[in-house]
DNA sequence: AGCCGCATGTAACTTGTTACATGATTTC
DNA sequence: GAAATCATGTAACAAGTTACATGCGGCT
């Protein structure tokens, strides 16, 4: 249940309610996990009645009152544990894969709007991103940061994200390029078929 | 349900058993998803219920029988909707970083561990994968093979493997530089406060 | 007047994971 | 003689998704 250390991990950087880690956690931003509001409400009450994290009710005048969840001892060992275990392997879940390697018998068209969709969406991300790091370094060079910061871990997972989006946006132009390229002149068999 | 296309872009490559998908589909070859094989046979079973694709009983003397699928129109069909439409954002699953996020108050060298593990993985993938695009370009340039080839899909879903696989690679290495100069000179904090 | 943001949830459902089982054959 | 490969499954469980609901405050 890497969910669940996720938050953990989350909740280093400070107590959070369930709305702030639905956004951390939202596919826009996330840099090191996804998930959903609903999982995350459910797991933070799991997670609290596990004894891993304590809420703290902060009652709000305009705005609906919220729950702030920080770290207990438990939660601290428990997270511990978890970076001392070997991961688990890791997935690919990514549709617009998938509808690649279908490309050739489905609706390119359709196909190229998604990756330049998706372009759009890493570019932001990159930018993002980059933004993030600039704040972490606060006008220290990276030698200077990584010597005196308490934590390296978020920049590091930064640093992936950074390298990450980077090369979707290259490999996005490519397929745009390469599915232009073929909507312009249609392989001979294809085009055949289709004349007929 | 995206590991139904992505059974239904495997299988455009020509009929398989359930268990040539089990092994397209494994983490350690898969390159545009990934799926366990009770996912793969459970799936199978429905997709044959549902018309997407039919079942041959091949017999076999020295092994058990086996189905080989193949795909039906219907099947075709479900592809190219799939292809069609606007493909979920994809998530990120991965162990590793959430273990990275939390090293600062984790096993630092249970991660280096884990990250020297992937390295290795990282570079037989990468690997595998120049192999399969030497195989698939045949001897032919780049522009050539993308101008007579029938399909181009699986070409740049691997041109995204090589690149992904080869940033691991990159970032696996900074971060063993990085969690490896911390180990020998910790933080004056930590350090102070593990002496006590 | 209507939508967006805040802040949380419930219920129903679909996917994905883990552990186990079978049994012959081939490789170390 | 033990392990791996082939080829398939069952059962039980955990994780993730989708749809919907609530209600106030602020913005346009």
């Amino acid at each position: 249940m890497a969910l669940r250390d996720a938050i953990l991990a989350a909740l280093l950087d400070g107590e959070a309610s369930g709305y702030d880690l639905t956004k951390a956690f939202d596919s826009s931003v996330a840099n090191f996990w996804m998930a959903t509001p609903q999982q995350l409400y459910r797991e933070l009450d799991r997670m609290a009645a596990a004894g891993l994290i304590t809420a703290r009710l902060v009652e709000q005048d305009r705005r609906p009152n919220k729950h702030l969840y920080s770290l207990t001892a438990a939660g601290r060992a428990q997270l511990a544990g978890f970076t001392a275990a070997a991961p688990k392997p890791g997935a690919i879940r990514e549709d617009l894969m998938v509808a690649i390697q279908a490309v050739d018998g489905g609706d390119a068209d359709a196909v190229a709007a998604a990756v330049a969709a998706r372009l759009q969406l890493s570019e932001t991300k990159l930018a993002n991103y980059q933004r993030r790091r600039r704040d972490l370094l606060d006008g220290r060079d990276e030698d200077t940061f990584l010597a005196e910061a308490p934590r390296v871990g978020p920049y590091l997972n930064l640093l992936r994200g950074v390298s990450f989006e980077r090369e979707n946006i290259a490999w996005f132009r490519r397929v745009l390029t390469v599915l232009d390229r073929r909507a312009g002149q249609p392989v001979p068999g294809e085009t055949g078929a289709a004349l007929l």
